[in-house]
Parts: structure tokens; C-alpha cells; sequence
DNA sequence: CCTCTAAGATTACAAGTGTAGTATTAAAAT
DNA sequence: ATTTTAATACTACACTTGTAATCTTAGAGG
């Protein structure tokens, strides 16, 4: 089990399009980022360059361009935010976090009835 | 509905017993902080003075000491807190969101089986 | 009244973040 | 071979955050 990097909320948008798409160049990145955030090119580069010096990523060259892919896994990552954010704001209490979602948040049927079946399964 | 400040990990930690506890003065923030971190009393009185600064929190006067309550709702907090996460970490899937919690994390029998009472309430 | 204490106010300071711009340089085009 | 392009590297810059220390001042104690 690795060290995981900080990863700032917009640099999770670029990792997420690299756990998605990767490998992908720079410009392939700000293309699918375009598509989310209005961020000029040079921003997305200076992401890039600091998940690099994090050691999130990594890249290949390709003649002058750069081809990233990711040096961390996606799942580990959610798992960390994931319990960061519990704590900070329910202090770990997981159920009450679970009540209060599905208190705010509108599911549709079909949803909480897949939550059923998680909730099932994990219940055997 | 009003603005919410952006209230970092810290001011949290700070606010979560305001919300328990206030009015509370800066010496009892102090001292419940305490049982929770290692931060000096002076740490504490920079994320009051902060708090007040961003209006999550006000004082009223008592003598030289300030008595501190919260000026934002808890829930309200938790609502934008849970929000960004989800859109930061899940791009706002809130079922993908649960089904990894529930993956991961370990639940007894009892807290599964509030959480399905939860989700059968939701389901009528 | 004067002194000391302790409360709040101000200052510190490096690292991280959001959001780019400018400089350098290697490769593509002509 | 020289010019132009465009990719990466460096620089910018204000704000936030974590983590306090020092300064100022109003009461508490004598």
C-alpha cells in the first residue's frame, strides 16, 4: 500500500479523464476537459505538471508530446476522499452520513431498490 | 437560503462543537478542542477569529471574553459539504457513491438494518 | 492606583490552490 | 537551412490553510 498524493478538486477532474482514458496526451486531456470546465489549455497543463511532481501520474514520450497515465488507482483515492470527508464532517459516523443523503437526496425507485439489494447482499 | 462560507477542515473540527455546545467561550472551544487534537489554545483562537471573519460564527461580549455561537445551520453545511464531495470524488452518482461506501466499509447487522428501514420509508 | 494576567488583535510564514501567462526549444514546414 | 509552430518548462500571483507567536490592552488583584 502506497503513499497517496493530495489531490485538489481540480485535479481530480483530470484524473478522473486519465482513469477513464488513459493513456492520453496533453492536448487529449484538455480536449476532454473542455468538454466539462471552461479552464484555458495552459491550466490544464499546469495540472498535469503538478500531479506529475506528485507522483499521480506519470508520462510517456511520443516525439515532443507527452502521453500521461496514472500512477495511482483510481479506487484508492476514492477511499481515502471517501473517509477524509467522513470524518471531517460526520466524524466517521457512516450511518449517519447514509441517513442524512438519502434524507436530502431524491432517488428514484429503481435506485433505492438497487440500494436494497446492496444492502442484502452485504447483509448474508 | 443563504451564502455559505467555505469552512475548511480545521474551522470544522471548531465548528462541529459550536454546534453541539454554544454558546461556548473561547477558553471551553478550547478546552472541548483539546480532548479531540493537539493544537495549542492560540491555533484555536486563529480559527474562531477566522470563523468570525467568514460570518459562520459571531460572539456577544461577556466582560473581556467573547461567548461564541454558529451563524450557519449545520445541516445546511453538511448539505454543501456532502454535495461537493459527491460531485468532486462520484461526478454526482449517488448510487455509485453508496454502493462503493458499502463496499469498503463494514457495517454491523443493526446498521444495515436501519439503513434498509431508511430506504423502505423513502420508497413509499 | 499600579501591576500583572490573560483576552483578543495583529503578524508570521510556508505550502497548497486556482488560474493562467511568458520563455525556451525542438520539430514541422517551407 | 531558416522560419514558424507548438509543446514543455518556468514564472506569477493572490487567497486559503495549518499552525502558531508576538503585541496591545482592559480588567483582576493587591
Amino acid at each position: 500500500m502506497k503513499e497517496l498524493p493530495q489531490i485538489s478538486t481540480t485535479e481530480w477532474q483530470v484524473m478522473k479523464v486519465l482513469w477513464i482514458k488513459a493513456p492520453l496526451t496533453a492536448n487529449e486531456v484538455i480536449t476532454e476537459i473542455e468538454g466539462v470546465t471552461t479552464w484555458k489549455p495552459k491550466t490544464v497543463k499546469t495540472l498535469l505538471g503538478r500531479l506529475v511532481k506528485k507522483r499521480a501520474i506519470a508520462f510517456n514520450k511520443d516525439g515532443r508530446a507527452y502521453v500521461y497515465y496514472p500512477l495511482v488507482a483510481e479506487d484508492e483515492c476514492v477511499k481515502a476522499e471517501s473517509h477524509s470527508f467522513l470524518e471531517k464532517v460526520f466524524s466517521g459516523a457512516l450511518n449517519v452520513m447514509f441517513a442524512n443523503f438519502l434524507e436530502e437526496q431524491k432517488l428514484s425507485k429503481e435506485e433505492i431498490d438497487e440500494l436494497k439489494r446492496i444492502l442484502d447482499q452485504k447483509n448474508s
